[in-house]
DNA sequence: ACAAATATTTAGTTATATCTAAAAATATAT
DNA sequence: ATATATTTTTAGATATAACTAAATATTTGT
């Protein structure tokens, strides 16, 4: 059985693997777990012996195919922790985090397994993320930046890229959650920042909140 | 924050501390931890040291009001956890054991109080074991083993004192289990075994058995 | 009361997961 | 292409929570 560290570790690998196809770096697997490149060394190489990762030194690591089983399963348990702290225990979707970061590590598949049914299967969790099935399969989305979009089209917001605590009381501030409908009315060329539509409000954001908003279009 | 085996160390103390008035024992710890007692005197010093245990070489341990607080809160989520995975998830109460004893490590007093909300606020749970409320208040029970019932009365099982597997199982065969009616028809004086009416079923159980079963008077 | 048995503690070891500082490898920039 | 900067690894240290074996304290039985 591995620990919560070294769950955390595959999954912060897999993580940073969706977004660089090459090899994950020791630095990158550092920045993403808050610690040191020391630190991650010694990790990579623990979990290399267990044939979780490729490891090939000064090159970095990618998951084995045992190494990925695992890291899917962890996020299959955050995700649908997450969902059971929204829909079933009220939470709103910006304070569920760190206690998904704890539930996720609880060894049961009977456990995990029974809570989805109880959940009714869902197929996304409240940041509008993928949860992967029993057999680790995970549903394509296709999410695009609002950033992406262009004057008159809408989309519906379903993953928030960054999420810094600072940025998720921004959206709140605004109004602005998972499932709101968005509307883009102009795009200024200046600085790329965008009047939108949300309800019935207009209000205007810059680029780099734009690249942080993930919606499916409508 | 406290680690896990710091929690488990004072809700073994404080268990123990129940059955025994006076300082629990260095071994009795050892034997419930499932460890040795030298393992058992380093963690006392550190409990000691953090003021959670008042602790006396060679003459055992006691919790501190913080101490005994803590341990508490550590079995609220216990029983809280118990209590979802049976009235909500279906377990048995008899499997619900090894997956509570992770769960009740989750830091989170908004997760647990959300979800004592979310059960309706359960005074006992599946073992009939009462659950400790926000502020560490635990209803007293009136339980008596089966075995000090006489001739005629009746009980209902709340509490399984050996909560081993092959008890349990035994009690799943003889389809005992908490909330079950109990009547005491006879006591044979030889060996104190008893029968015993449950349901429509009438059973001859020894008196190991009956010391096991506590039951509130009815 | 004293020897034997039992319980408890101490000292020293191991394994995990982290860190800092220094060394080594790789990447970059002129 | 070579010096400089960056990244990564290694070596050595720390803290936690276990363990074994040996030493010490307490309890028990005669």
């Amino acid at each position: 059985m591995l620990s919560f560290s070294e769950e955390n570790y595959l999954k912060a690998i897999y993580h940073i693997e969706k977004l660089q196809s090459n090899g994950v770096s020791t630095n990158a697997v550092a920045e993403k777990m808050d610690t040191k490149a020391s630190s991650v060394t010694d990790m990579l190489q623990k979990l290399a012996e267990k044939r979780l990762v490729i490891y090939k030194k000064y090159k970095g690591a990618l998951l084995s195919a045992k190494g990925k089983e695992i890291a899917i399963s962890v996020i299959r348990k955050h995700r649908l922790w997450e969902s059971f702290l929204v829909n079933k225990l009220n939470f709103s979707w910006d304070e569920v985090h760190d206690i998904a970061e704890q539930l996720e590590h609880i060894q049961s598949d009977e456990l995990i397994n029974r809570l989805d049914a109880y959940l009714g299967f869902p197929k996304v969790d409240p940041h509008g993320d993928p949860i992967p099935d029993k057999d680790g399969n995970i549903a394509k989305q296709e999410k695009i930046k609002l950033s992406n979009l262009k004057e008159t089209q809408q989309g519906i917001l379903v993953t928030i890229k960054d999420s810094s605590d600072d940025f998720l009381r921004y959206l709140d501030k605004k109004s602005i959650s998972i499932g709101s409908t968005i509307k883009v009315i102009a795009i200024e060329p200046f600085d790329k920042s965008i009047l939108v539509k949300i309800g019935k409000k207009e209000l205007m954001i810059t680029e780099n909140v734009a690249n942080n908003l993930l919606v499916k279009e409508i």
